[in-house]
DNA sequence: TCTTGACCTTCCCCTAACTGGAGCCCTCAT
DNA sequence: ATGAGGGCTCCAGTTAGGGGAAGGTCAAGA
């Protein structure tokens, strides 16, 4: 397979796999021309991770859940933990964007929006409150 | 008021101040010695853009909240409109993440983390549903 | 056979919003 | 005079690729 067919079946653009290559996370072959040449396993690779970064898994991440999912002998407990650690850190950015959004609702409910320049989004942000 | 001074009131760290000379948000003079010299103005300019920062505002954003804030002729809609189009897109964050975090905690749920291998966030990564 | 268009290659710069560090200068106290 | 603790500029790196240039390759049609 060329590095077309890999993109529209794995659904990563050649650019992404391109780099993923790049940076270690797969190895495909190459042709005599100098083109890539994907296998099965290798657009396999790229569909897990696609699906890891869909989940959030930064890169070094999903460099380690191949190698975990690589490793026959892996004990399920170490995944657990890298999603678990995961999940702590998406949670903490819910829970920074929330806060960010209650504040700011609440400022936007408090402006008037109309054509005076009476602002409270703009006397909160400079401290006057 | 040399750089530390403003670095220490306005919470914001020094480099991060250079760099808001840098792109032009704030202009600082300069005293003999060539050190920058903060006028209390600079200094709550700095302040409400770490507010800005703190709301997730993009630094464009804060450019042109700075704008308005310094137009005594601005409508509060334009101030509103800014945040509510920015409130959107924090709420687009948060239902992605919110998403993620879904699929993934059930994914957790399931996975034992114990020594055997088998593992139900790899399964689910590697495409076998 | 030639050409055309689609595909592939590498290479380099760009993103946001800083952060870290090197190498150097300035000032003040000892 | 010297050492500590500022300050200065400039360069490189961070994430995870995206955009685009310059050029090689391949298959089909005239």
């Amino acid at each position: 397979m060329n590095i077309g067919d890999v993109s529209s079946r794995s659904g990563l653009p050649a650019k992404t796999i391109r780099y993923y290559e790049d940076i270690g996370l797969i190895k495909p072959h190459r042709s005599a021309n100098g083109y890539r040449c994907f296998a099965e396993t290798d657009l396999h690779k790229l569909a897990f991770l696609g699906r890891a970064r869909a989940l959030g898994f930064t890169i070094e991440d999903c460099r380690t859940l191949m190698a975990l999912y690589e490793d026959e002998s892996r004990a399920s407990a170490d995944v657990k933990q890298l999603a678990l650690e995961h999940l702590a850190k998406i949670e903490e950015k819910i829970a920074d964007l929330q806060a960010m959004h209650d504040t700011l609702s609440e400022l936007v409910k408090c402006c008037a929006g109309d054509s005076r320049p009476d602002c409270p989004i703009l006397k909160d942000l400079s401290g006057e409150s």
